[in-house]
DNA sequence: AAGTAATGTCAACAAAGCTGACATATTATG
DNA sequence: CATAATATGTCAGCTTTGTTGACATTACTT
């Protein structure tokens, strides 16, 4: 509103460690809410967060290699092999052989998978548009703005390559 | 952005579900980011996420009950009871019996539990620190403002109880 | 042909959540 | 006062999801 610019003297008189320490506790209090949805349709299916993750970067990128995958997702091979095996196994993600490298893996979501996405991103959505519009569209941009700056430099990185995608 | 009017039915237009998709992937990013300072700090010390979270709402409401805690953190009295054995039995943390209600356990940090909440919160503060200056402080508002309308009820009602408590 | 890369898998372990059962004080209530 | 409820602690066992380390297979690169 104010000035917009980049002022670093100024913004430094507002951010008093009580009020840093709000935001990293509406960090916390948020993260809960954000999970808690699909957390609840996911408790019936035998499946867990890391299930949903994983679903949702594969439909975000169909196509992507394990390899790529790991990168996002900041896991062991072996632990999202895991998660992987019974999603393959369950019928929800299929793993085609690469036509260019024959070693590559390339990750779709399946009908069956399309669907379960559907319904956990359609839940999360309808919490963050409940969100958005309470807090109006200035703060959204606001919002995403402190996001992005919060991310560690290989994390924004990979965040918007993906928006670069396919926005 | 651009008219900076409370105007509910315009504002629904910008609301694309890739526009929300992109809010529930800055908010997985930035969530890793959040905590990646303070994980760094405590993989030295044996422990984890949990005690930096029962330590961080052990300072934030000093004297605070066991139960108090538990509706906090939201986790069972059994998990807390894990975390809180070893931060007592290591001196970080001490359990005084009530005075008007004996059997009440009143959580305070001791000494070097208030050092290690500094350590850990000087990693985080910095962290947000550098985004709310990095972002603005029309941005730090808007932040709030939706973490705020993301919350279920339940934990709002917490998170403004202790914001009017302390601030 | 040898080395490197991408993937998968086995085993063992740890953190942190859960349920259920049960014990001990202490307070509240009929 | 006797009984019920509350606050806390603890044991045991289980689940999810992360970790290391080792090793195999296939395919690409040099």
């Amino acid at each position: 509103m104010t000035t917009g610019m980049p002022n670093g003297g100024q913004n430094l008189l507002f951010l008093t460690d009580e009020q840093l320490r709000k935001g990293i506790e509406a960090m916390f209090f948020a993260y809960r809410g954000f999970t808690a949805d699909p957390d609840r349709i996911l408790s019936d299916k035998a499946y867990g967060r890391a299930h949903h993750r994983a679903i949702h970067f594969i439909h975000r990128n169909p196509g992507t290699t394990v390899n790529n995958l790991l990168a996002i997702l900041g896991v062991t091979k072996q632990s999202l092999n895991r998660v992987l095996r019974t999603l393959i196994a369950d019928g929800l993600v299929s793993n085609t052989i690469g036509k260019v490298d024959k070693r590559e893996r390339h990750l779709h979501l399946t009908e069956t998978g399309a669907a379960l996405e559907r319904a956990l991103s359609d839940a999360q959505r309808n919490r963050m548009r409940g969100a958005y519009s309470a807090a109006g569209p200035e703060a959204v941009a606001g919002f995403r703005a402190v996001l992005e700056a919060m991310m560690d430099d290989d994390m924004r990185r990979q965040f918007l390559a993906m928006k670069d995608k396919q926005t």
